[in-house]
DNA sequence: CTGTTTCGGTACTATGGGGTACCTTATGAA
DNA sequence: TTCATAAGGTACCCCATAGTACCGAAACAG
């Protein structure tokens, strides 16, 4: 019986996303993984729904990914791809860009952490931590560590044009990390909160904005 | 053969622990599924291994328990108790009792949060969450909700006394949280980062109220 | 049109483990 | 001492599912 391929229909990423450009077959299974995994769990999920959710046989699964944690390892290595560095530092010209540089890192961190989809990824990380230590590796230097850099690098410039207080840019990165997130994202994980909505998020990040310049002053 | 029963050697609380006041059994159960679940995750973990562990036999252990899940959520509960609000605020007579009170708190709560046990519950109750919700709510309730109280506590009493600018005490509660913790919880989780020794610990808790006492003069 | 190669689908194997039936042993009553 | 009852241990059932072998079909070459 011919098989009509149904069109992908994840949340289309704002702008062209890692996943976009893979191949078809395999976008299709990791497509189809992301839905079973968020819904399941990694331990619950079988490749088998997976390979029929993505209209392909377990056959193909296998020879695109080789195993079910090769699954894992894709659409995680994928997840930390995209939430790069979210925005270049702009150029800073003064204490009203320096915020606004900072509000908007703010906004487009929390944006991507409390993505539904992203949750998910870590979710997975952390309930395969104690077997397999190599999927939060993956999260960190392919998704905190360039964020932090991109952050550190903003608080850097901000300090070198002097409109904000010395110390070190990490610390201070740190210290806007902490007040933008609290403990949003642990609840979040653990399916006791709910995500915040846009205005929640620019407000967060305008007040981690406000506190870290307080906290720094000239 | 007769069976000589190990002593249990858990890293024995400071003090009397929820989980010292359990019945004999069910308390030898529960150890030996911490370290079976700490080891391998919830899916990993055999009853079999657990029972045997806990020199108990299965059906001992389903006597006790009933299930798998009844296990994992006895522990979690035990756990969120044993991080019960770690003290009482105390007297607020100047403000450097105010900074007392806020470091002691932060120190506790950092112990508690970076403990291993502690963590291991935490991944559990994230890796369970699609399937099992309800793992998270028992954290919730019974270990953030009164802990944030206390914190909200202290705030409010030194906020009475006038060592504290004003504002919600919840918001303040939070700042407090997130300079404490910036993202170390979920690194943790990912099995990424170490976890912090004492002098970090007390580092950390000193700055994190130094800068929320800054932020809110009187 | 026929041979060959590559790809895909299905049906299978092997394994691990949750939960329980059933038998054995201890305990206590008469 | 014997019988009744409760507790415990072992062995088993049964199911789910990761990964693969094998077969059939399509595609392509000659």
């Amino acid at each position: 019986m011919p098989v009509t391929r149904k069109k992908s229909r994840l949340p289309a990423a704002k702008h062209p996303s890692p996943i976009d450009l893979l191949p078809a077959r395999r976008r299709a299974i990791l497509i189809a993984a992301v839905g079973v995994l968020m819904e399941k769990g990694y331990a619950r999920a079988s490749t088998l729904e997976i390979a029929t959710r993505a209209r392909v046989s377990k056959r193909e699964l296998y020879a695109e990914f080789g195993s079910k944690r090769g699954i894992l390892e894709a659409l995680i290595a994928t997840s930390a791809a995209d939430m790069q560095a979210p925005l270049a530092p702009a150029e800073i010209g003064d204490r009203h860009a320096l915020a606004a540089a900072l509000t908007a890192y703010g906004v487009a961190a929390l944006t991507t952490l409390t993505n539904p989809y992203v949750l998910a990824m870590y979710r997975l990380a952390i309930a395969e931590a104690p077997a397999d230590p190599e999927l939060g590796e993956i999260l960190d230097v392919k998704g905190r560590q360039p964020n932090r850099r991109a952050l550190v690098e903003i608080v850097r410039r901000g300090q070198a044009a002097g409109f904000v207080g010395a110390g070190e840019p990490e610390r201070l990165g740190q210290e806007f990390f902490g007040l933008l997130m609290g403990d949003l994202m642990v609840w979040l994980l653990l399916g006791v909160s709910e995500p915040p909505n846009a205005a929640d998020i620019k407000t967060r990040a305008e007040h981690a904005t406000q506190a870290v310049l307080a906290l720094h002053p000239i």
